[in-house]
DNA sequence: GGAAATGTTTACCG
DNA sequence: CCGGTAAACATTTC
């Protein structure tokens, strides 16, 4: 579920509640909270400082002063909650304390798509974030060059614009809004489209991200909340995903619904033509 | 009961 | 190798 502004929302919540605390212990609740590939399982943490959240795209890792990050990805359903009330869906838990104070944080995840890992890292970056392009917020991201990158290849829009090796952070409802404010049809073919199409594209996506970012990203129900358990406000703002049928804020047209690479798709037919 | 849900990976086919 | 499609993972809701 979450896409690059909900996960950016759950980093500075962690940043805030985290960072300097010690993790005292660990459980694991359930057999998939831990990734397959990890070095290890959560005992390992005990006694570490937790330094710092760092995110790309949709990732998230712990830095601790230990030679392994903890890395995070919160699939669709995953959540981080400081001191809850709900145990329901807690999948992992972390015991932390500063001093005298102690606090926990849940690894919430009702449909278990998410995990967490124990890594080392390359340059900075964990094992799993190797092959993630940067995203679209990071200052090393290069959109002339990615926009050029995308026109070389002969695939949908769409399907570039949520690959992550290409740039990441971009989910299914950002891509709708991006390719809805941009003017462009999910399906149009990558190699048809000029560089300054594309471009023009990632700046839509830029700006409809940075919005959900201030208004703490996008929530329909209590599947995306963050870390306090408070839902984000961009659903108001959706212009395309989940509008079938309702008026193109823009031109009047119902919007459509179309299946595609296995997700759904929302367009103007009148706005977005291929 | 069927369909769908903010993600990623893998298998299979042309 | 490239690209498209479907399925897999698991749970809940409409």
């Amino acid at each position: 579920m979450p896409e690059l502004p909900e996960v950016e929302t759950v980093r500075r919540g962690l940043q805030t509640h985290t960072v300097g605390r010690t993790i005292t212990h660990t459980l694991q609740l359930h057999p998939r909270a831990l990734n397959p590939k990890s070095n290890a399982g959560l005992e390992v943490l005990d006694g570490a400082k937790i330094l710092s959240i760092e995110r790309r795209g949709k990732f998230l890792w712990f830095v601790l002063d230990r030679p392994f990050v903890l890395s995070a990805h919160l699939g669709m359903s995953g959540q981080f909650l400081v001191d809850p009330v709900d145990h329901r869906h807690t999948r992992a838990i972390l015991h932390l304390k500063k001093g005298s104070k102690k606090s926990v944080i849940h690894f919430n995840d009702q449909r278990t798509f998410g995990w967490l890992s124990i890594e080392e890292t390359i340059n900075q970056m964990p094992i799993s974030v190797q092959s993630i392009a940067p995203d679209i917020f990071e200052s090393s991201f290069d959109s002339k060059n990615v926009a050029r990158v995308i026109t070389q290849r002969s695939i949908s829009i769409k399907t570039a614009i949520l690959n992550q090796n290409i740039l990441s952070g971009i989910g299914n409802i950002y891509a709708d809004e991006s390719l809805w404010l941009a003017k462009i049809h999910p399906e149009s073919r990558t190699n048809e489209l000029k560089v300054s199409d594309v471009e023009r594209l990632i700046k839509a996506a830029q700006e409809v991200m940075k919005k959900a970012l201030e208004v703490g990203g996008t929530s329909f129900d209590e599947l995306y909340i963050n870390v306090n358990g408070e839902s984000g406000y961009f659903d108001l703002s959706l212009n395309a995903y989940g509008q079938e049928g309702k008026a193109c804020p823009r031109c009047g047209t119902e919007i459509r619904r179309i299946k595609f690479a296995n997700r759904s798709s929302h367009f103007c037919p009148k706005c977005q033509k291929k």
